[in-house]
This record gives structure tokens, C-alpha cells and sequence, in this order.
DNA sequence: ACAAGACCGTTGAGAATGTCAATCATTGAA
DNA sequence: TTCAATGATTGACATTCTCAACGGTCTTGT
């Protein structure tokens, strides 16, 4: 039969799993996520707290509670990752006067410039890793992406 | 301005994280994680069993090290799941005559049954919770997805 | 033929992440 | 006012990630 030999990391490509999309998604996830972390690393942040300060450094002024649920994460993580921005003098709670349950994670100054540098990094970081869909193709995946993260 | 109140879980998706390839892949993924092993549970798989198994099942004949890389896991995280699944009657470790290193792992009868079983159980899942992906434009966000997965 | 280095599977440890139950303070509704 | 529901927090536990080390096996250079 077949006389040429495939190189080593392509011999598996045949799989049923190439087709499946949460494994396609689990897999470009994995990669994602190491590049994002690496270039994070140097701001002392990893993807995770990068993604609660960005949302902190809006204008949408987001509880606890909405963090976790924006980001699929236990409310329990979100105290841990509030705690450690905090911590880091990124953000801050401030209590609203309306619910007094609930606490509105902000960033401070100093939390809006290094979500500004990590933003840099970080997209710079995807830019590199996707270098190979672009234009009008990343559109297509932004908006097809949307439609996955946030299902009807 | 605007006096309309939007839906709370709808307030944070105007951040900067909406257009973040990254942040949509992780959120899409943790969805499609959480519904695949829901769906593979009566099975007693994971997503990750499962993905080793499909691999087994085929004619790839894998070694671990290739599991692990196409997996995109650590070679001892591939230990565990292959012990797991030859627990299960599910796959076997054959030795490879030309490089006794290396141990091939296949599926046994049994485990192309389930396997099958699987892969229904897994895609009517995966339909399930994309059902606002079809057609073309998922043959699309597959080739998308392919381009992420498995970069040049 | 032989030694040195590279590779594969395996084990073990420690960090990060995911999941769940229980608690306290606060709110909203009966 | 009382009672159920909600938000933040803590603690415990399972899963997953990452890394270093080891023994067995190949491969290369000499």
C-alpha cells in the first residue's frame, strides 16, 4: 500500500476527532490560553486575572456575580481572583449603596495602565499564534465564535 | 442617556473581551467541555477518555507520545487515561516489535462499541448546543477552527 | 563494538482549576 | 414581620496542568 510515510504529528489527522468541534475547540483553547499566559506573565498576570481586569476597566461597573457568570467561573474563583488584582492594587470593591450584598469590582488607575500594556501583550500574543487567518476570515470566526460562547 | 436597562446577563458584553479570539475560545470551550461530559457520563467517559478512545478505535495505531501531543497533554497525563481506559476493557497496549519504547494503544472490540456509542452520544450533544451553527456555516467554522487547532 | 546522548513511558510532586456545600449578610415578597 | 431567595465568602475535594526525575530502549559518532 502506501509507500510515504506522513510526518510524525500528521499521522493522526484522519480522526473522527478532526471533525468534532469541541475537540477543535479544546485544542486551539489549550494553545490560546499557553500563549496568552506567556505573554501575560511578565505583568504578573495570567489569562484569567487579565480577562476579570479588563471587564473591571470598563464602564460596565460588573458585580461578582456577573464576572463569574461572563466567564464561566465559580463565584467562589472570582473571590480568589478579586482578591489577588486587589492585592496587587489593580482593582477594588466598591460597595453599591442600591444592594449592599453585592460587591462592584472596579479597576483603579494603576489597573487601567497595566490593562492597557496586557491588552498590548495579549493581542499582539493571538496576532502571532493566528497569524494564518486574517482579514476577513477573523471576522468570520469572531462573529462565528460569539455565536458558540453565547448560544441562544 | 439611554433609559434602557439591559438584561443583566447582557451588560458586559460590550468589553473589550467580545472581539477577544482568546476569551471566546475559553468561554466556548468550558460550554462544550461541560456539555460533552454530560453527555458521556452514562458512559463513565469524560471528553478526555473519549478523545483518547477515538484515537484507539481508528487505524492510527498511536503511541502515547503521539496521543499526547495531538491531545495536547502532558505524556503523564496520558498514562493515567490510558490505565483508566485498560481498566475499562476499553484499549490495550501493544508493544511495537521495530521500537519497544514505544507502546501502541488500540481499541478492543469492546471498546470500538462504546466508542461508537460515544462519538452519538458526543455529536448529539455537540448539535444540541450549537444548533445556531449549521450548514455551510459550520462547515466553515470548522475549517476556522482547523486553522486555530493546528497552526502552520 | 562501544559510549554518549536522545527518546519513551512512568512515577511523583506541586500548582492551578473546577465543583460543590455551608454560612453570613442583605434583599424582596408573602 | 417572617420567610425564601440572592451575593459574597470560606472550606473541602476532585480534576487538570506542569515539571523534574528515573529506567529501559534506540541512535549516533567514534
Amino acid at each position: 500500500m502506501d509507500g510515504i510515510a506522513k510526518p510524525t504529528g500528521a499521522r493522526l489527522r484522519d480522526s473522527a476527532l478532526t471533525d468534532d468541534i469541541s475537540f477543535l475547540l479544546a485544542r486551539a483553547n489549550a494553545l490560546s490560553l499557553a500563549a496568552g499566559n506567556a505573554a501575560l506573565a511578565p505583568l504578573t498576570l495570567r489569562a484569567r486575572s487579565y480577562s476579570v481586569l479588563e471587564l473591571a476597566a470598563g464602564q460596565a461597573r460588573p458585580t461578582q456575580r456577573e464576572l463569574a457568570e461572563f466567564l464561566r467561573l465559580d463565584p467562589s474563583q472570582v473571590v480568589a481572583l478579586v482578591d489577588e488584582l486587589q492585592g496587587q492594587g489593580l482593582v477594588a470593591r466598591e460597595s453599591d449603596p442600591a444592594d449592599r450584598r453585592t460587591k462592584v469590582v472596579v479597576a483603579t488607575p494603576l489597573g487601567r495602565e497595566v490593562c492597557e500594556a496586557a491588552r498590548a501583550a495579549a493581542t499582539a500574543a493571538e496576532q502571532h499564534l493566528h497569524a494564518d487567518v486574517s482579514g476577513s476570515d477573523r471576522h468570520l470566526l469572531v462573529d462565528l465564535l460569539r455565536r458558540l460562547a453565547f448560544p441562544t
